[in-house]
DNA sequence: CTTGGGTCCTGTGCGC
DNA sequence: TGCGCACAGGACCCAA
């Protein structure tokens, strides 16, 4: 689901609720997502004031004042909704998400000093949670291995080219491997690798310098753009007040099976095809 | 070390 | 309407 723009748009929903902000209460409604919560968690994050929130790949971190840091994935299916306190939910509008019950998937709930109540919610539970001393937090098993930041200085054409050299899987396998760069997804490796016209097939190590270079702000432009979009809305995925995403309104390949290639003065149809297990969507015309 | 396949879990949409 | 199957923004684990 939610791949680096989504989790960036989340964090920044989070951060004026939580940013300087202290939890009065929080609750784990069931013991695991994908792997058991720490027991205690709930008790140690009630009464912390968050210090700072992060981005790593697509990992959220909150630092907390008492030294620790919780780090959430999203997983596939993870939400994370705001409801502000009540009394201020009926001005913003009866669409807003509100102190309602829990539902069955409200796994976690954070209520803030402030009122607002912030739910995580995840249905397929291949999301995570946990709570390590922040000076470990980098050091963590889910965060250790992870590749530069696509948006970052240390992702660049050389770095690229280092990195995939000899390598004789698929490029596109190669970019969704998280410890090559960390942050793409399903989605944005198939938008950026048409932006590119890079072909997903080809071979990861085969693939000239210029053509790499070529690539790399790619990557760059496609993930800013959704950024400003809000992310990418296809089922679960909603940003922290409930709102969609909106730049599924603009792929030109995710999605798009049979439908004809979007560049302009290209003939060709676009093709879905599975590879590690996933859909690759792309152009065979354009994309060589 | 690299690579590919299976697996976790629930929900939705489609063809019959 | 019901049923079964395919498929879904991720990533770990293990075998070859």
């Amino acid at each position: 689901m939610p791949e680096l723009p989504e989790v960036e748009t989340v964090r920044r929903g989070l951060l004026p609720v939580m940013e300087g902000r202290r939890i009065a209460q929080a609750e784990a409604r069931r013991p695991d997502l994908r792997w058991p919560l720490p027991k205690d968690m709930g008790q140690r994050l009630s009464g912390a004031q968050v210090t700072a929130l992060r981005r790593r790949s697509k990992y959220i971190l909150a630092d907390l004042d008492r030294g620790e840091t919780l780090i959430i994935h999203l997983g596939m299916s993870g939400r994370i909704l705001i409801a502000p306190p009540i009394g201020d939910a009926a001005q913003l509008g009866s669409f807003h998400h509100t102190h309602a019950a829990p539902g069955r998937h409200d796994h976690v709930i954070f209520d803030m000093e402030d009122g607002s109540r912030i739910t995580f919610n995840d249905a397929r539970r291949f999301g995570a949670m946990d709570l390590v001393a922040t000076s470990e937090a980098e050091r963590h098993k889910m965060l250790a291995h992870l590749g530069p930041e696509p948006l970052g200085n240390s992702f660049h054409e050389d770095y690229l080219a280092k990195t995939l050299s000899g390598r004789m899987t698929p490029i596109k396998s190669a970019l969704l491997d998280q410890r090559v760069v960390a942050g793409l997804g399903n989605i944005y490796v198939c938008e950026a690798l048409f932006r590119a016209g890079i072909s997903p097939i080809r071979k990861a190590g085969r693939i000239s310098a210029s053509r790499l270079s070529a690539l790399v702000p790619v990557i760059r432009e496609v993930l800013h753009e959704a950024i400003e979009a809000g992310g990418s809305s296809l089922r679960d995925y909603r940003q922290t007040d409930g709102d969609l995403g909106y730049f599924q309104h603009s792929f030109q390949v995710y999605g798009r099976e049979d439908q004809p290639c979007l560049n302009p003065g290209c003939s060709g149809t676009i093709q879905r095809k599975i590879q590690a297990g996933r859909s690759t969507f792309y152009c065979p015309q354009c994309q060589r």
